[in-house]
DNA sequence: CATTTCGCTCAACGGACGTTGACTCAACGA
DNA sequence: TCGTTGAGTCAACGTCCGTTGAGCGAAATG
């Protein structure tokens, strides 16, 4: 590796990393390519010539891997919920966080969470058994989304102020009468 | 009232439903004065004359009552919050979804949104028994707020498709277990 | 060492936006 | 009827932003 390909690559990551941040913290209307090009030291064009443009640059930030649900029953995937739910409680990672703030604004960010929920209800429906999964999937994905969404993004002080275990033990027994059909 | 006054109001009336919709499609940043006036058939300085101010704007278009939680027990505490989830999926109105539509990116709607939230939070949080109710009744409500999200904004088909007296019966069971301390 | 390559900067363009002040004209009050 | 008020318009200012093209200087190449 050369000594300009290495240093390029940095000046890369350094312009995406503060993207990630910027768009995380304040939308994609917010977030200016000046503002980015300043956190990364950097001159605004040049975020222009490695990126393309502000949408491009977007959506490389958000691009991020959807974790894969193991199959398993039903206990096991409420509790993989559950698990998730702590890890974006610490530290979800700012690509994640970048789409969930402009999705309700931004058209591409909505698009990209519709794709991201949509893909997580088809695997958590065809996990739970029932002719209706696909509604219960939905109703525990959007769940697990308006407690990210208060807890992260919203931050509701509420939630911030009990610890991540307990929003786990009463959460669980709500999630599990929804996975398993007529518990009434 | 003279026909001067009565104009005003009735202009007054169409600027500021025509700045509602498109707050509540767009969000605060991609509305435009122009395109509210546009909308309004008027001229963008009249509205900026009436209102003060974009922001001004804004403010008073997302101003809306919030709805008392009558006390009772918690059977009928989660039964209001079904109703409510019902009569949103219908017709929550305009000034309610421009809130939600932008507060996750504009500063003010998310005082705005922290505030409704909080007091909701408050009202469950008093109609529920156990030490822990404050932060079961945040849960009940990022719940609600969760699927209100998915269904109203995010407009996810897995939940369009489905009458809204089936959501709610799936998620009764899941509302109750979280109401109710120690049934696990 | 001479030449090319390329990471990076500088200055500027063009458009969109919020906001303002002067103006027009019809309704109002005396 | 005549002066006043006020609803509504018009043109413009200043600013901020995404984006672009020319240019500089150091590293790579031979």
């Amino acid at each position: 590796m050369t000594e300009r390909a290495e240093r390029r690559r940095r000046t890369e990551r350094r312009i995406l990393e503060a993207a990630r941040k910027l768009f995380a913290d304040l939308g994609f209307e917010r977030t200016t390519i000046r503002a980015v090009a300043k956190a990364a030291e950097v001159d605004p064009a040049l975020v222009m010539q490695y990126f393309g443009s502000k949408q491009d640059l977007f959506s490389e930030a958000v691009r991020v891997a959807p974790a894969p649900v193991a199959p398993g029953d039903t206990d096991e995937l409420v509790e993989q919920l559950l698990g998730s739910l702590c890890m974006k409680m610490g530290e979800l990672p700012q690509g994640s966080l970048a789409m969930m703030r402009s999705m309700l604004t931004h058209p591409e960010a909505a698009a990209s969470a519709r794709a991201v929920l949509s893909r997580q209800i088809h695997q958590i429906g065809e996990s739970i058994p029932g002719d209706d999964a696909r509604m219960r999937a939905a109703l525990m994905t959007t769940i697990m989304l308006g407690v990210t969404v208060g807890h992260q993004l919203l931050e509701l002080d509420e939630l911030r102020e009990v610890p991540q275990a307990d929003i786990a033990r009463v959460l669980r027994p709500a999630l599990k009468a929804i996975a398993s059909p007529r518990t009434e």
